[in-house]
RNA sequence: GCGCAAGUGGCGUAAUGGCAGCCGCGCUAGCCUUAGGAGCUAGUGCCCGUAAGGGCGUGGGGGUUCGAAUCCCCCCUUGCGCACCA
């Protein structure tokens, strides 16, 4: 009786072999077109689930894969192990989160060893560890002393529940991203990374990134945010010293402020009939009537205490207040109030708008509401308005105010420009450049461009974390610690303790030291960086674990980087992305590395759901990796989760399914039943003029399948590779069945079998491969070589090419017959012997063929 | 609200202008057996029909085309992203 397909037996087998050969540790060679794959490193939390394998099996067939096809490959895995989870734990039950972020590590490999997950450990790198944060801390200086890292003090996201600041990247519809409770905002010193100064270039290299996901890029350019426009300044007439009230056509006082809006729509200024401030702004105090005082400054304290949600909500009424006071239209030059309202953001812009009702939403809401004029400036093009010549305006359209009757309409669409001096008549898609020129030519304002991206905050008031290299000097200020020092090591012996501040500051041998400078007593910055910054550079890192005087060398790094092919979840789509690629543009300014760019090609993996959600603890709903080993075998569970659907999107788990994928395996083990041998993995050029007709067939599904499995591979598309070997597998037991297996026909596509299934299912691929080989002649394998040392199988267009056609037969458009044609059947043959058919008939019958189409080899459609 | 995806049997899906439903799960009937988480055979979109055969069918409506799941327009639903960014 034939041996029953042993999971459990094999797999520990060759995992142990791979391990002790170091089959998958890499140096550069010169000979060999470098490959480095790259699946993002986890944090490791501890226990793996199905989720994780899907995104490590994917990430384990592409570097088996390449390397079959010849390339030197670097598959590199390390721990981004600092963060708040161990902390958070640490203060429930004790455990020093070192302890418990090693002992979880080892947890870790040990599954990815259990799931036949290679990778060449020589290279892991641990961002907890000295020798990693040691030059997390020296790129931190470098940024420092170019003027990218700086102190500021901030209102800042807080929250309440971690007791720490967070990114606005981190802050998710005014909650923290972590752990959900609602953030506020505080005033506190902070460091931050300048990443505005490489705004641009984040967007514009965008554009270079053609192997990422389109939606991520997306993401990317409206997370940035870049718009252009003007910085236009409106002076102010009337304050509450010289003129209290009713500044109306009063020409602006030597003494008074200017305000300064940023507008994307400088050429609609003709219809700005008000000005809003944020709340915040400096210059409300200012210019703030006695009048309107009271009710200006009640408004400015409620929306202090509003919080970040309420604030941004777009559903909500708008409300403001006026101040009292007016500005003078540069272009227009007519007086128009200042109101103060909290849907202006001082954040962004000048924190302070011009406001044409006449053409923006927003201002036309607050403008009907609060009864301000409004004036239409873009008259729609579209043929139903009439020009009135005089004055290059819509006749229809009119300056109306309010208290005449109802509202004019809002209009934003294209256009052209009506109401606007000399702009008029000019069309909305050369009015934005028309205006900007004149606001210059006037001094009135300048173009300008406006980011939605804000400087990195990167403190975290956290002990688990690298510490950040500054020490504070009475004499000397504020001092970097020299790189020969580093690392600032992160003391053990902590106390921790649910409370605000950094564990770090209750620490006196760590906060006490002496100024590198002036060598008197000085005190260390307690706060630790955010654990996006050790993950923004690791895979610099991974090209020179162990260099001791540098991050990493040029030489290896330009060796290395690229990355040729990424692998994550879309949850990183923003942060770590951008903040990686912000990384690898500072290094390679400083000379570091010659990329611009650290990723060619992104893949981002759906996740796993089980019962509708994400596969989580909490949730109850995980599946976790060693259940399936136990079970199935680590084959069964990598194939099924390539096979459970699109790999980008997201799929819901069966254990029917993991089932079937368990039978699948044992039908590939019994296709090696008896004396199966292995052929030549390259078929090109096989003599098949003695085949049968079946052997025929059956190396022709063999080559259509190389080609589809390699296509399939090439595009992410791994399930429809996997359902492409399932056909082959069925045609063998078909064959088999009539033939058995030793013949030539059998033996290539058993090898052709093993050799595409090889980086799916590692194990029973190398045990079936060295068993048949044993019995193999014609080639060395059997012995040392295993089947992820052979090459990727050649496709055969010969062989692959069909010698019978099947041709369908329409009429009208709907198929009505088939019918089996040699494939180099002309187009005449086929048109006749369609027509000629039996079926047909009855369909053209009396009436005259108008048309026929043929599509060769495919189809023949007869029009009547 | 704006933007981007997606919508196909009982289920996961396949087909990117040319036979809709490959592959798998599930299910039905039968067979086999040192009774296993096994294996084999046949069937399985819906409707009419014993059958042969016919009709319908890819969220809904319209269009382009000899021909549309696929391309275009409108609408509906779901998911994701952004959300008062001037």
């Amino acid at each position: 009786m034939y041996e029953r397909y042993n999971p459990q037996a094999i797999e520990s087998k060759w995992q142990k072999s791979w391990l002790e050969s170091k089959m998958y540790f890499v140096e550069p060679e010169a000979d060999k077109p470098k490959f480095y794959t790259l699946v993002m490193f986890p944090y490791p939390s501890g226990d793996l689930h199905m989720g994780h394998m899907r995104n490590y099996a994917i990430g384990d067939l592409v570097a088996r894969y390449r390397t079959m096809q010849g390339y030197n490959v670097m598959n590199p895995m390390g721990w981004d192990a600092f963060g708040l989870p161990a902390e958070n734990a640490a203060i429930k039950d004790g455990i020093h989160p070192a302890i418990r972020t090693l002992d979880n590590i080892e947890r870790m490999k040990g599954q990815f060893y259990k799931m036949g997950i290679v990778y060449d450990w020589d290279r892991e790198v641990a961002s907890c560890l000295p020798d990693y944060y040691r030059w997390t801390q020296w790129i931190f200086l470098l940024m420092y002393e170019r003027g990218l890292a700086y102190r500021k003090k901030a209102a800042v996201n807080w929250c309440p529940n971690d007791k720490t600041v967070l990114a606005n990247e981190q802050v998710v519809d005014g909650h923290c991203e972590r752990c959900g409770a609602e953030v506020i905002k505080k005033d506190l010193v902070q460091w931050f990374f300048r990443i505005t100064e490489y705004a641009d270039r984040l967007v514009d290299d965008l554009d270079m990134l053609e192997g990422w996901p389109e939606r991520v890029r997306t993401m990317q350019r409206n997370w940035i945010g870049r718009s252009t426009g003007a910085e236009i300044d409106f002076p102010v007439v009337g304050n509450r010293e010289d003129d209290p009230v009713g500044a109306h056509g009063r020409a602006p006082l030597p003494t008074s402020p200017t305000i300064r809006v940023y507008t994307t729509r400088p050429d609609t200024i003709f219809g700005a009939t008000f000005m809003v401030l944020a709340p915040e702004h400096p210059v409300v105090e200012v210019i703030t009537t006695p009048e309107q005082r009271e009710a200006v400054q009640q408004y400015v304290q409620q929306a202090r205490k509003e919080t970040e949600i309420e604030r941004l909500s777009s559903d909500k009424e708008k409300t403001g207040v006026f101040t009292g006071a007016y500005a003078v239209n540069p272009m227009t030059n007519a007086a128009i109030p200042i109101w103060i309202a909290d849907y202006v953001l001082v954040t962004y812009g000048t924190g302070a708008i011009m406001a044409v009702p006449g053409s923006d939403e927003r201002d036309y809401e607050f403008a009907v509401k609060y009864n301000l004029p409004i004036v239409n400036v873009i008259a729609p093009d579209d043929g139903r308005w009439t020009m009135d010549d005089s004055n290059h305006r819509p006749s229809s359209i009119v300056h109306r105010p309010p208290t005449e009757g109802a509202p004019v309409p809002m209009y934003a669409g294209p256009g052209l420009m009506v109401n606007s001096g000399p702009l008029n008549g000019v069309p909305t898609t050369e009015s934005k450049n028309a205006a900007i020129a004149l606001i210059e030519a006037e001094g009135k304002g300048k173009a300008t461009t406006n980011y939605r991206l804000r400087d990195w905050l990167i403190s975290r008031q956290r002990y688990w974390g690298a510490p950040i290299p500054i020490v504070y000097c009475p004499t000397c200020g504020e001092v970097p610690v020299p790189t020969e020092q580093l690392p600032v090591v992160l003391p053990t012996d902590v106390e921790f303790r649910p409370g605000g501040e950094s564990p770090l500051a209750h620490v006196e041998s760590f906060v006490n030291t002496i100024c590198p400078t002036c060598g008197g007593p000085a005190r260390r910055e307690t706060d630790t960086m955010d654990t996006f910054v050790d993950s923004s550079w690791y895979f610099l890192r991974f090209c020179d674990p162990h260099n001791d005087k540098a991050p990493f060398s040029r030489e290896l790094a330009d060796h290395w980087m690229p990355v040729d092919q990424y692998t994550g979840g879309v949850e990183h789509a923003i942060l770590h992305l951008m903040y990686a690629r912000f990384f690898t543009k500072v290094l390679a300014d400083a000379g570091m590395v010659g990329a611009q760019e650290p990723f060619i090609k992104l893949f981002t993996q759906g996740m796993i759901t089980k019962d509708g959600a994400k596969m989580s603890k909490s949730k109850g709903n995980v599946v976790p990796v060693d259940d399936m080993v136990e079970k199935y075998g680590a084959d069964t569970g990598r194939l099924f989760v390539l096979f459970m659907g699109p790999p980008d999107e997201d799929a819901e788990w069966s254990d029917e399914g993991a089932a079937g994928m368990f039978r699948f395996l044992n039908r590939v083990w019994r296709l090696f039943e008896g004396n199966v041998t292995l052929s030549s993995p390259n078929g090109a050029g096989r003599d098949t003029a003695d085949y049968s007709q079946s052997d025929r067939d059956l190396l022709r599904k063999v080559h259509v399948t190389i080609k589809r499995v390699t296509n399939d591979i090439e595009r992410f598309h791994f399930n429809t590779s996997v359902s492409a070997i399932m056909e082959m597998t069925n045609a063998m037991q078909s064959y088999r069945d009539a033939h058995g297996p030793e013949t030539e026909a059998y033996s290539e596509a058993a090898t052709s079998l093993l050799l595409m299934l090889a980086p799916m299912a590692p194990h029973i691929t190398e045990e079936l491969w060295r068993r048949a080989g044993g019995t193999d002649v014609s080639r060395s394998a059997g012995s040392s070589e295993g089947v992820h040392q052979q090459p990727w199988p050649g496709f055969s267009p010969e062989l692959a090419a069909a010698e019978i056609v099947t041709l369908v037969i329409q009429v009208n458009g709907k198929m009505r017959d088939k019918v089996d044609m040699p494939a180099d059947v002309t187009q005449d043959e086929a048109i006749q012997t369609a027509l000629g058919r039996e079926k047909i008939r009855p369909y053209i019958e009396g009436k005259e063929a108008r048309q026929v189409h043929y599509v060769p080899g495919r189809l023949v459609n007869i029009v009547v």
